[in-house]
DNA sequence: GACACATAATACGTTTCGTACTAGTATGAT
DNA sequence: ATCATACTAGTACGAAACGTATTATGTGTC
C-alpha cells in the first residue's frame, strides 16, 4: 500500500530525513518553499492518521525535552519501501503535463534514498519528456490559424517557454551528478 | 457572489465565448491547452450547478439542431460582471506563488473582455511580482549554507528558472500589447 | 432492426481539506 | 505572584469537490 495523495508522500519524505510531530510539518510546510501544501491542520493531522492507518509510519510519544508530552512520527520500514518506489517510477509525459511540482518534490525527496545513478536517470528522462512536450507544443502553435487569438498565442507561448526552463535545468543538474566528481 | 472554485470561473470565462452545454465544455476540457481542468462529469455538471444557483449562469434548451434536446448555458449580466471583476484583481505575490496557472488562465480569458490598456496594466504587475519574487528566491539560495544538500539547491535553482522564465514572458507579451501597435 | 458510437447527463460515494475550537506550556511584563 | 501572550499540539465538524459507474437518447450504418 502506498499513500494516496502526494501530501502523504511529501511528510513521508520529511519523516525520513528526521523525525518529527504534526506541528512540526505544519510549520515546514509554512515557513519553506515546499509552501504550497497545505499547512492546515485539517490536512496533516488527517494525513498522519492515514500513513499510520496504513502501516507507514509509526507514532511515539517523546517527553525527554519537556513536561509536554510531544508525539512525533517515523516512517517504517514497508513506508521507506513505498517511498522509494514513488521516487523511483518512471517519468511519464502525464507527470510532466500535470504534475510538474510533484516530480520536483520527488528530486528534492531523493537526497538520501537514491543512489547517483538513479538520480541521473531521473533527471534523464525528465529532460526527454520536457523536449518532447516542448516539440508538441511549438506544433500546437504552428498548427494555430493566423486568425487566432492574440492572447491563447501568447498563453500557449508561455507554457512553451515554462517547460523549456525546466528542461534546460534538468540538462545543468544532470551535469552536477555527473558520476565524475564527487562533491560539488 | 463570485465562483468558489477556479473551475468555475473557467467555465464562466468559455461560456462568456459563446454559448455551450456540459458536453460542449467537457471536450474544451479534455482537447485544448486547458487539459489540465478535470473533464469529468463529476466536474463539471456540479460545477455548472452551482453557477446556475448563484444566477452567474442561465440554462436554456436547444432543439433547433437535432432532436435531442441540449441544454446550453451562457453567462448572466452578473456572471459577466463576476467575471470581469476576477479578470482585473490586482496581481498578488500569492497568486504568483500559489497560482500561476489561475494568472494565466485569467490572461487568456481577457482576450474578449478587457481593454488593451486593462491587458498591459495586468502584464505590467504580472511581471512586476514575478521579480520580485525571483530576487527573493535568489536571496533564499544565497542564504543557504554551503553544506546545504545539493538536491535542494537545485530544486530551488528550478523554482527560481521557472519564474524567471514568465518573467520574460511577461515583458514579451507587454510589448506586443503596446498602445502603438493595433494590430500584430 | 441491430449494432456501435457520440451525445448528455445523473447518482453515489469517497476523499480531502479548511475553519473553528480546545487546551496545555513557557515567558516576559506588571 | 499573576496576568497576558505566544507557542505547541491537536480534535471535531462539516462541506466541497471530484471520480467512477451508470443511464438514456439520438445517429449512422450494415
Amino acid at each position: 500500500m502506498t499513500p494516496t495523495t502526494t501530501l502523504g508522500f511529501a511528510l513521508l519524505g520529511l519523516l525520513q530525513e528526521r523525525p518529527r510531530s504534526g506541528y512540526d510539518l505544519r510549520k515546514v510546510f509554512a515557513t519553506t518553499p515546499m509552501a504550497h501544501y497545505s499547512s492546515s491542520p485539517g490536512a496533516i493531522y488527517p494525513a498522519l492518521r492515514r500513513l499510520q492507518r496504513q502501516g507507514l509510519i509509526s507514532g511515539s510519544v517523546d517527553r525527554s525535552q519537556s513536561l509536554r508530552p510531544k508525539k512525533t512520527f517515523r516512517p517504517t520500514a514497508k513506508g521507506i519501501r513505498a517511498l522509494k518506489g514513488w521516487l523511483s517510477r518512471p517519468v511519464t509525459r502525464e507527470d510532466v503535463v500535470f504534475h510538474l511540482d510533484e516530480l520536483l518534490l520527488r528530486f528534492s525527496l531523493m537526497a538520501g534514498l537514491q543512489s547517483r545513478a538513479q538520480t541521473r536517470r531521473f533527471l534523464k528522462s525528465f529532460a526527454r519528456e520536457l523536449e518532447a512536450y516542448v516539440a508538441e507544443l511549438q506544433q500546437q502553435r504552428e498548427a494555430l490559424r493566423a486568425d487566432a487569438p492574440l492572447h491563447g498565442r501568447l498563453a500557449l507561448e508561455c507554457g512553451t517557454e515554462s517547460y523549456r526552463a525546466h528542461a534546460r535545468w534538468a540538462k545543468r543538474a544532470l551535469s552536477r551528478f555527473s558520476s565524475k566528481q564527487k562533491r560539488q
